[in-house]
DNA sequence: ACTCGTTGTCATAAG
DNA sequence: TTCTTATGACAACGA
């Protein structure tokens, strides 16, 4: 929702709005079942007012606006059946003096238009400025309902009524007070009437209350280009209002068809679908459906073999609502957030004809993501580590760009995206398409989808990102964010702190229901893990998930043994340094010792020596002087008193025979 | 704020 | 060719 703030406030709004609605097709026509239409000159007016290149049914996909009076349910108080008003041409002033921050263009604008000229003018204000803060069709209609109390008959109350109110007020107000007036509008009845009641008691602190959040949203609104860590400072009554609006589906099953063709004045294929509008509108995956619907009519892949790739348990998954209605491999959970991207310069239309096959693919892939668990996803938005991921971050490129550059810690760079499979996106890494941070609001437009939505965010960042990183820095839809899905964030962090010892692989093959371990993925043999694959029913997305999970854990032990080996080598080198230390200290030793025995010994010698020579006598008798003889022992043993200089002269020969043969 | 150890991951080479 | 293993390098994280 904080998303479209920019939207309004930088590029008009009108243009996204039209689209988010025709891209929410069926919710759009909800609306409209309820409300009456325009005076025929005044759609008109409205309707080029705006001054759109090309007619209003061209921007969308629903009929014409000049097949509204008559397609449409003619409204109790006969508001349809008076097309003639002679307030047209004033409507149309009072609004644009209103300050509408949009030119209406659909008949939806058209009517949203009309029905706020027809109120007071501070309701307007409130309406579209709740619009615009809210930034979807709901909380358009649910802050009308707020901001003009007292406006019994007006339809703008029946729209919103049911967004608003609780189910105890819904059931106090239908035994308390009658109103016929939706009633007539085919059945459909009992919970919008009662709740229209409602808003009448509901009041003037909620007015009020709404009216100052109003200012605050419209204050923001000028900060278009706001950061994300704004984003994430969404307020609490935005939540409130989103989880009220989630706990109230309306079930408009028992709502007969609509009398006229509602695509009769469809010129395009985009809306040409067969699909029952009241059992769309009555399901969650309306958008899903109804894109399925379109796609399978007007998109050029080929249906069947898109259908032909999604596994069956998919399809059961992913149809969570109305299976029959759900067809497969065309959930466009995540088309919003692809649509966004190229919203601002190409139509509804455009849209449809032109997704390219990059698109194609990535919205097959999210027939995946409705068969996930919201919260699954959401915890991994909320990982902490980075590295990858998904950060919610979405995949998108620009965007990841930017809240890299933003975040402090910024990491995806992977390369992932050459990587395999990587679905993650976020990590962006380049991936392909996806999701801006807008989308995330995006998927608030319709409550029934949001959390579709956030599976999407989360495929979309598994899709593009080899490494499944997460971006920690990147503000994620943290549990704040998964309040507004009417999950609470006792719960949300319950299940955080149950995840916290997960692994990413772990919290990313949770979030994809694959029905293995990763300690089984990783440690089983090849043969069995091929096996495996081949024996269920997985998509590309999960095989390619549990390929790199079995890769990384491999990888992953791998680095610990190589680690814990580089240790031991290391430990034992240092082992092998102390013992060789050890060892040449004994060396020492003993070569000291050594040296310590040769030295006693000479001396021993020595003394020795001097007690032969002292014992001594030559042929006179006198004693021998060490100094001039010295001892021979020749070869027979005898030992042999010989004077010093024959033994140096004879020293000097040997030392001559030596060299001479050594020349030789 | 910086350093250091641990861990996960990726890229690459080798078997 | 595919898979596994080993290893260097990088980044994140916590102490």
């Amino acid at each position: 929702m904080k998303l479209l703030k920019p939207w309004w406030a930088a590029d008009g709004g009108l243009l996204h709005l039209t689209l988010l609605l025709s891209l929410a097709g069926l919710r759009v026509d909800l609306d409209l079942y309820l409300l009456p239409p325009p005076p025929a000159p005044l759609r008109d007016e409205l309707l080029w007012l705006g001054g759109p290149t090309r007619p209003a049914h061209a921007l969308s996909p629903f009929p014409a606006l000049g097949e509204w009076g008559r397609t449409g349910p003619q409204h109790p108080k006969g508001w349809a059946s008076d097309p003639g008003a002679p307030l047209e041409g004033q409507l149309l002033r009072e609004v644009r003096a209103l300050g509408v921050p949009f030119i209406p263009r659909t008949r939806v604008d058209a009517w949203l238009v009309h029905s706020v000229a027809a109120g007071d003018a501070d309701g307007a204000r409130g309406l579209f400025g709740a619009a615009s803060s809210a930034g979807e069709v709901g909380a358009n209609v649910d802050s009308s309902s707020q901001a003009a109390p007292g406006s019994g008959g007006d339809p703008r109350e029946a729209l919103s009524s049911p967004l608003a109110a609780t189910e105890e007020e819904e059931e106090a107000e239908a035994a308390a007070e009658p109103t016929a007036q939706v009633q007539d509008a085919g059945g459909r009845a009992g919970q919008d009437t009662e709740v229209v009641v409602n808003q009448q008691n509901e009041t003037v602190d909620r007015n009020s209350q709404h009216e100052e959040r109003v200012s605050t949203q419209k204050k923001s609104l000028q900060q278009s280009n706001e950061d994300d860590d704004k984003i994430a400072d969404k307020p609490d009554w935005e939540a409130e209002k989103t989880t009220e609006s989630r706990n109230e589906e309306i079930s408009f099953e028992d709502i007969p068809p609509l009398p006229g063709n509602i695509s009769d004045g469809m010129n395009s294929s985009a809306y040409d679908c067969n699909v029952n509008l009241s059992q769309a509108i009555s399901h969650d995956v309306n958008l899903h459906e109804a894109m399925l619907v379109c796609s399978n009519n007007t998109f050029r892949r080929n249906p069947v073999a898109r259908t032909s790739q999604v596994p069956e348990p998919f399809l059961q998954l992913s149809s969570h609502t109305n299976p029959e209605q759900a067809l497969p491999g065309s959930d466009l959970t995540g088309f919003l957030p692809l649509v966004d991207n190229q919203m601002r310069n190409v139509t509804s239309q455009d849209l449809l004809y032109d997704l390219d096959a990059n698109i194609l693919d990535e919205i097959n892939l999210m027939s995946l993501a409705t068969s996930f668990d919201p919260l699954d996803i959401s915890q991994l938005f909320e990982e902490p580590d980075s590295d990858s991921g998904l950060s919610l971050n979405s995949s998108h490129n620009s965007t990841y760009i930017t809240t890299k550059s933003n975040s402090s810690h910024s990491t995806y760079d992977e390369g992932a995206i050459g990587y395999s499979s990587d679905l993650e996106s976020q990590d962006l890494e380049g991936a392909v398409g996806g999701c801006y941070p807008e989308s995330i609001k995006l998927c608030h437009v319709d409550h029934r989808n949001d959390s579709g939505f956030h599976e999407n965010l989360e495929f979309q960042h598994i899709l593009h990102n080899h490494t499944y990183h997460l971006q920690p820095s990147v503000p994620e839809p943290s549990s704040e964010s998964f309040s507004w899905c009417g999950k609470s964030p006792k719960k949300s962090r319950h299940l955080e702190d149950t995840d916290r010892n997960l692994s990413r692989d772990e919290r990313r093959a949770k979030a994809l229901h694959i029905p293995f371990s990763v300690d089984e993925i990783v440690r089983m043999p090849v043969d069995s893990f091929n096996s495996m694959l081949s024996r269920h029913y997985l998509t590309d997305l999960q095989v390619s998930l549990i390929r790199d999970i079995r890769r990384r854990g491999k990888n992953k032990v791998a680095a610990q043994n190589c680690r814990k080996r580089k240790l031991d080598i290391i430990v034992n080198l240092e082992d092998d340094v102390s013992n060789l230390q050890a060892k040449k200290e004994t060396l020492k030793r003993e070569r000291a010792q050594c040296n310590k025995a040769i030295d006693i010994m000479k001396k021993k010698l020595h003394d020795l020596y001097h007690d032969v020579f002292s014992m001594l006598r030559d042929d006179q008798g006198r004693p021998v002087n060490p100094n001039q003889y010295t001892l021979q022992c020749s070869h027979d043993g005898a030992i042999l008193i010989v004077p010093k200089e024959l033994m140096s002269g004879h020293k000097k020969e040997a030392q001559k025979g030596k060299r001479k043969s050594e020349r030789h």
